[in-house]
DNA sequence: GAGTGGTCTAGACCACGAG
DNA sequence: TCGTGGTCTAGACCACTCA
């Protein structure tokens, strides 16, 4: 028995789909819906709320409620030995990087496997399509690997390369959550759109980590993508 | 600044932690708990909500709100070549199979490649730890390749062998969203607590599809390990 | 049947954004 | 300033669970 809130849910979710409510519109005044509608007006709210979570309608205080402009899909690809994360993502994407230099704090330290207060060098990557953002990624390398070079995107990618030896192994740990508020502040979205967390860390011969990334991609526009290839010669034994 | 179900909720939190509400444990009722907290029921209910999608905290229509007791977290570890989807989990779980007989419906076709109502196996994996469901796995295979066997999870592992040739490839596509009602209760979480959807597909050397598996994993308690090597030989070049 | 959570209401008051 | 969404209230009524 479908309640009050997810009919109007679904009437609105074709309205849109349909294209009665264009991307990028906004839609009636909460208090004009729940006249329409003739519910109350914490029905409808909560009504709009399912469909924020699926990624369709973004609220803004104090303007409205907005129809979200379907956004390209990207993929993470992993397994790749790359250091410079967006090398990571099948679309074009634009990316901004901003660098600092901190000293690490306990909750890199095991992931890192350094001393407390080891200097490291963050680089908090943001891609954007058109304005709004579109996924995040927190990077930390030792400081003595960290480039000089100013910040550019391309330019890291060579210093970390000139600098640190390869990496020889890639671990990549997935999980699902919703996202904390600054984070969803960040990327725009509604606190119950899951997002994939995504932690890599990558280590050179000698058992150094080289490189540590915290990604986090918004469920509704990304995923993730692991291809592996068996060799021939191996048994298919389980 | 806070508002007040977050403060009620993390209250809350902190006696779920300190014991004085112990796992497994009755809430006091809605009614009392807003009584205490002199607000309405709808605040604290949303208070609970945010408990509620923190897995802390399991809703009970007509029962109660109990505190979860805490599940081992499990690691599903990608990359295996491995027809049956248990030994990809980390730690030993409890699993139940069930085996039925399909035709394959669209949104199989494209991911299997195979024509509408080509006749296929479906296998239901269910873990479990105690009484309560901890993940689901949905796994497809063509019907020749199906062991005939009965399906205890043992014999499909080896059924599998047998009768199909090994895979050359195996690609896993990893999401974030909330769970469907049919996921939520089955698993017994909240529609509120984001789940991990993977979509495992196993190629042979022909090209020709041998499995796919689709896994839900509550996000709360399970987490997705892939970790690769790099050859000696090849540069790190991004 | 008694008690629990689930849905919904009609409204007050606050915080934010744009003109 | 005005209109928007954000939070919260006090209470009605329904649906479910368990004794």
């Amino acid at each position: 028995m479908p309640t009050r809130r997810h009919a109007i849910a679904d009437d609105l979710r074709h309205q849109i789909s349909s294209g009665h409510f264009a991307p990028g519109e906004r839609l009636p005044s909460e208090t004009q819906l729940a006249t329409h509608y003739t519910v109350s007006t914490s029905t409808l709210r909560s009504a709009l709320a399912l469909l924020q979570s699926e990624g369709l309608v973004e609220k803004i205080h104090g303007n409205g409620n907005f129809v979200r402009r379907p956004l390209c899909r990207i993929t993470y690809t992993g397994g790749t030995a790359a250091l410079a994360p967006w090398t990571a993502f099948s679309a074009p994407l634009r990316m901004t990087a901003r660098t600092t230099n901190i000293e690490a704090p306990n909750h890199l330290t095991a992931l890192l496997g350094v001393p407390p207060r080891t200097p490291l060098t963050e680089i908090l990557f943001t891609t954007h399509e058109g304005k709004a953002p579109h996924s995040l990624a927190y990077t930390y390398v030792p400081h003595d690997l960290a480039p000089a070079a100013p910040p550019l995107p391309e330019q890291i990618a060579v210093g970390l390369a000139d600098r640190c030896s390869a990496p020889s192994e890639v671990r990549e740990r997935v999980s699902a959550r919703l996202p904390t508020q600054e984070e969803a502040t960040v990327l725009r979205i509604s606190s119950s759109l899951a997002v994939i967390s995504l932690i890599r860390v990558a280590t050179d011969a000698t058992g150094r980590v080289v490189e540590a990334a915290l990604f986090v991609l918004p469920g509704d526009r990304a995923d993730a993508l692991f291809t592996t290839r068996v060799a021939e010669e191996r048994s298919p034994k389980a």
